[in-house]
DNA sequence: GCGTGATTACTCGGATACAAGATGTCCGAGTTTGAGCGG
DNA sequence: CCGCTCAAACTCGGACATCTTGTATCCGAGTAATCACGC
């Protein structure tokens, strides 16, 4: 199990979003040069994120993408759970009556992780970033 | 990304030899019967466990599974990696001068959980049975 | 100049192609046990 | 009763077949800005 390259893209481009000017708006284009990545396929990535609410598009000439105004600083975790869903990581599939231990206890693992990715916002790496140029 | 279905088997079968008198063999047929998977299947999975080390296999009539003598009681994290490898979940594949901050996140989000499951033992679960079957 | 229409530069969504990995099956080979059989 | 052989019950490994999912491309549609052109 790995977590997918279409995780990697939303959360560079997230990172990229957020260094940039809040209101600005940044095409399709540019954001897959520089992750080298095709931009249509980039685009469809981006549209899981504007409908997890996490930025805005405008469409049509000088169009592109910028955060949303609510929720300008999403956690790790939001963006992650935006591309690859809300299940959780393991699921028994064994009808052993109900509440099987091993289920729980994954779980709980899955929430220590959980756990550190909520806390764990965007722009605290925006700020790493400055403070490391200088 | 999900766990496998391999990793669901291995863990159910771990936590079943660690209940069964320790010297016991028991068939990949009893096995694959408790968890309805087919036991060349099961096998393949198994084989996996031999290598790490975790339990022993005897051939010939008469012959099965049952837990290593030395490490007879692994822990989550173990028979996982065992199965779905050592590789971390996140890997950046962007070569931008190394460090990738997104990268350094993550994997430290990944410590957490792993965290969790290697202080996580099968004989915990064991004991919790016995305890719940009174 | 000033509206009006065409062109251009975008996003959006569906359909589709492709690749890789997970899942599962089949079969042949090696190994041990145990039963059967002949002396 | 002893020893030999043979069949049965196992694990092991490789080679497949199949299914699902991730990755990626293509194209047509919608939308907004800008440009060109006629009045």
């Amino acid at each position: 199990m790995k977590y997918s390259k279409a995780t990697n893209y939303a959360l560079h481009t997230m990172l990229h979003l957020v260094i940039t000017e809040p209101e600005q708006l940044v095409s399709v284009h540019q954001l897959a040069d520089l992750q080298k990545v095709s931009p249509t396929y980039l685009s469809k990535i981006l549209t899981k994120l504007v409908k997890a609410g996490m930025i805005e598009s405008t469409s049509g000439a000088n169009g592109g993408y910028r955060l949303s105004r609510k929720n300008p600083d999403p956690s790790f975790l939001e963006i992650i759970h935006a591309i690859e869903g809300q299940a959780s990581l393991f699921e028994c599939s064994q009808n052993h009556n109900e509440g099987c231990l091993i289920q729980q206890v994954m779980i709980h693992a899955e929430e220590q992780m959980e756990n550190y990715l909520s806390n764990k916002k965007m722009s605290e790496l925006a700020a790493e970033m400055k403070a490391h140029q200088r």
